[in-house]
RNA sequence: GGGGCAGUGGUCUAGCUCGGUUAUGACAACUCCCUUACACGGAGUAGGUCAGCGGUUCAAAUCCGCUCUGCCCCA
């Protein structure tokens, strides 16, 4: 009997049922996989491959969504989507943590059985985060293993390798062996960008050394007495009148009595310690700069096991840590210490393993930057940001980068030098682009050296590249291997843009690196900026602002909370609770709450489906009610639209929300129930139908807008009332919904108005079905007056107040009021 | 030391570019209601000197200056 029936059946929505059940269909159904044939315009997304070396926390669920919403946006605006999946397996970290799980040093077991405990995480771990990835329904083109990307496969360092060997040959990478960061623990070079600081304190102890001219004495503040034997100059602050005579003059050390040269320089702080500093080799950064300044010749003592060089009578053999100790107490022992104490610090560490650095002179190669920051500069200014005021983070960088970029590593999980050294002349011959090498266990595929002709055999190099030099191409990576298969001709096709790639979203915290990297590689290799586009992102940190941290126990796991409130809450959360580019604190109970909405949108469609649609506009008769809602939903698209266009899911993601909730579920539907299912014939059948035809056409186009933020719940509904998949279609456009807005400045005073009868009947502890015997109410609602009269029972409206004899009277607000008479 | 971002009811957040109704919304709290899409719901109540001080203005959360606090980056 019953005419309206519900096409979806579940009694409310239950993700843990329905959502997988859903992302399968859509494997099936290859729907978002790519095709550059389809004539559409491609859009390049060039995801960042997540690192395989620890499972996600909701920073990773909640910063990948935002970047689907990217494609699903864009998707839904007829571009064809390049947006492959991958995953990042290069570098220490993965070195660190086989380390640590394995409970060996990499030094200390053969490489290749080392590669495959690497190999043997990433695997887990990749696994680990695709399912993240489907459960949150991600749309990158494929989820099958072989079509992810991995930037340790033969086909990705084949491509870093060609693209170092095109760079060498034109001469942008040299070989310096200048101090760099060196990490004594994981025995490599590191570059800036991947030191940590650490605040702790030191001993800062007062040292007396001689003038050998004068014989006076000299006391010298310094926290690192071990490197007395590496001190390269003496200096003083050229105002500081204490010690201008000194100049020219020489220092002699406590025991170990080398002659070093005094000197004045505007390096030395005249309020730190006694205003003389000594320079060693090295003992920090500063350091570094004023031996390169003065062109000093270092005296290493410390080598890369991060110990004393044998060489030094006593103390060689000592770790560091040791030598400073022993070196203190034979000094104290010799009265040549003063003072000594604790003062704050910052101990530059290893970003990895937290070790503190060293600074090392060692051979390494060197990829040029400073020279080319100029015309990144321009790049900046040419390049979109979202939000926009994430540029200035890279401008910061780019305004204080000074030295070129150290690519080589003393690591083994990584891109290999393709470089073999000639045994007789030394000379490094390089392979020719295409093939992947590994100079480390391959024989070189030449025989003779191309500078001496010599075929006396080939060393080859034993390093990897930082792995920012596999990351830095990803972009090109891409569009050379749709789906992970070569295909060059796409990479052609799109290089007649001013770009290489469209898009490249990521955190700000990579902005110096990856960003940066990526930027200054797509100069050099092709000439022009890597992206059109950059989406920045924020950090999801714990309910009180701190990262999470896995010591600490505060971490949260994607997994679980999309078990408990599915894939679209955890999208619609992250969306909702900031605005782009700003940080989130995640909190599980409002996460709890974003889930009731997905709840109430399922509702509506349950209800809506009862009602048959209407195709057959001729059919109907459109009422105020029914142009209202549908103006104020153009009105919601339209916003919504202004902040999909600048990836920022907030803004609809708040508007469609809002609207869904506000005006259309609690106002409209219950002002046009009575309409629709027309149980005392009140209304004609044109006007019945007009409630069916708005009430779906206002769904429909509201699921089209909110697809892509919550494309489980959005898809389901649309296929159950529809016969067809939300994600196809084309972002609704508000033309297409009423021509001409109507009736949009009654939303607030309608909304007012239903509260004040509502709330009159709850003070007369009357329900809310309970009938109103006579009503006056103002004129501007007087085209609503039919569907108002069915909504609140109201039996007969008057149009004048004083018609009403026993009513009460109810203020809308100052001046405006209804009566009614119960 | 330099730079960036921020400070809005108990919590989180919108509005600030371009000054102008009663400062948005959510969560939490409290009261009432199982009204045939939804109790993962509905109706209602309470809660804010918009970090502080000063300036510009008829008018400041919004513009300017200073101070304080927090986070991030660089030295």
């Amino acid at each position: 009997m019953n005419k309206f029936e519900s096409q979806l059946t579940e009694k409310t929505y239950t993700p843990q049922k329905q959502d997988m059940l859903l992302f399968e269909t859509w494997q099936k159904e290859k729907l978002f996989s790519f095709n550059k044939k389809s004539g559409k315009p491609i859009y390049c997304i060039d995801t960042p491959p997540p690192y395989a070396n620890a499972p996600w926390h909701m920073g990773g669920a909640i910063h990948y969504s935002g970047i689907d919403m990217i494609a699903r946006f864009m998707r839904m605006n007829g571009f064809e989507i390049l947006f492959p999946m991958c995953l990042d397996r290069n570098g220490l970290p993965i070195e660190v943590q086989a380390e640590r799980e394995f409970k060996i040093s990499m030094h200390n077991v053969p490489r290749e059985e080392f590669l495959g405990m690497c190999k043997q995480i990433l695997d887990r771990v990749g696994d680990q985060i695709l399912h993240v990835c489907r459960i949150l329904g991600f749309s990158n083109n494929s989820f099958e293993w072989e079509e992810v990307y991995k930037t340790d496969q033969k086909q990705y360092r084949a491509l870093t390798q060609a693209t170092f060997i095109k760079l060498f040959k034109d001469g942008l990478i040299y070989e310096d062996d200048r101090p760099n960061n060196y990490c004594t623990r994981c025995k490599t070079t590191i570059a800036d960008n991947e030191i940590d600081y650490k605040s702790g304190s030191h001993l800062l102890y007062d040292i007396k050394f001689k003038v050998k001219e004068t014989d006076e004495e000299l006391i010298i503040s310094t926290s690192r007495p071990e490197l007395i034997p590496a001190i390269g100059v003496v200096i003083y602050n050229p105002k500081d009148d204490r010690y201008k005579h000194l100049e020219g003059t020489t220092a002699i050390s406590p025991m170990f009595e080398d002659e070093i040269p005094i000197m004045a320089h505007h390096y030395a702080k005249m309020e730190f310690g006694t205003g003389i500093m000594m320079v060693c080799a090295y003992g920090d950064s500063s350091d570094v700069q004023i031996f390169r300044e003065l062109k000093l010749i270092p005296k290493t003592i410390i080598t890369t096991e991060g110990k004393i060089d044998d060489n030094l009578p006593k103390y060689g053999g000592l770790t560091v840590k040791e030598a400073k100790k022993q070196i203190a107490k034979d000094l104290e022992e010799q009265e040549y210490i003063l003072d000594q104490k604790d003062v704050a610090h910052n101990f530059p560490t290893c970003s990895r393993c937290k070790n503190e650095v060293e600074f090392l002179a060692m051979p390494e190669y060197y990829l040029k930057q400073v020279e080319f920051v100029p015309k990144l500069l321009e790049y900046a200014d040419i390049m979109k940001f979202f939000p926009n005021y994430m540029k200035q983070v890279w401008l910061d960088w780019l305004n204080s980068v000074s030295i070129d970029w150290p690519i080589s590593r003393r690591r083994y999980y990584g891109t290999e030098v393709p470089i073999w050294y000639c045994k007789k002349c030394g000379h490094p011959n390089l392979p020719a682009p295409g093939p992947y090498y590994q100079p480390w266990k391959d024989d070189p595929p030449f025989t003779d050296c191309e500078k001496c002709e010599a075929s006396s055999g080939f060393e080859g190099d034993k390093k990897t590249f930082d792995t920012w030099m596999d990351s830095s191409i990803s972009e090109i990576y891409i569009q050379m291997h749709p789906h992970n298969k070569k295909d060059e001709d796409l990479f052609k096709e799109l290089s007649n843009r001013p770009y290489i790639c469209d898009m490249r979203p990521q955190g700000k915290d990579i902005v110096r690196t990856w960003l940066h990297y990526t930027m200054l590689r797509g100069l050099q290799l092709y000439d022009k900026p890597a992206f059109n586009h950059a989406w920045i992102s924020g950090h999801v940190v714990d309910s009180k602002g701190e990262k999470f941290s896995k010591s600490k126990g505060t971490e949260v796991f994607p997994e679980d909370m999309i078990e408990k409130y599915g894939g679209d809450a955890v999208r619609l959360y992250g969306a909702i609770e900031a605005s782009h580019g700003s940080d989130i604190r995640f909190i599980e109970q409002k996460l709890q709450g974003v889930s009731k909405f997905i709840n109430k949108l399922y509702n509506i469609g349950k209800f809506i489906s009862r009602f048959p649609i209407i195709e057959n506009l001729s059919e109907i008769d459109l009422q105020p009610a029914d142009e209202w809602i549908l103006s104020e939903l153009s009105a919601a698209i339209e916003e919504s639209k202004n902040g999909y266009e600048i990836f920022d899911f907030q803004i609809p993601s708040r508007t469609l929300r809002n609207f869904a909730w506000d005006p259309y579920a609690s106002h409209y539907i219950e002002l046009v129930k009575g309409r629709a299912y027309n149980r005392n014939n009140k209304y004609t059948e044109p006007q019945q139908k007009a409630a069916w035809y708005t009430l779906h056409k206002a769904f429909k186009e509201l699921l089209k807008a909110f697809a892509p933020v919550i494309p489980f719940v959005t898809d389901l509904v649309y296929r159950g009332l529809y016969q067809k998949t939300v994600h196809l279609e084309e972002f609704p456009i508000c033309e297409d919904i009423i021509t001409e807005s109507k009736y949009t400045e009654l939303t607030s005073q309608i909304m007012e108005l239903n509260s004040t009868i509502w709330k009159h009947k709850k003070d007369m502890k009357l329900s809310l079905n309970n009938p109103i015997k006579q009503a006056y109410i103002p004129k501007i609602f007087e085209p609503l007056g039919n569907d108002l009269c069915s909504m609140h029972g109201i039996e007969q409206l008057v149009e004048k107040s004083y018609e009403i004899e026993k009513g009460e009277k109810l203020f809308l607000n100052d001046k405006d009021f209804i009566i009614v008479e119960m």
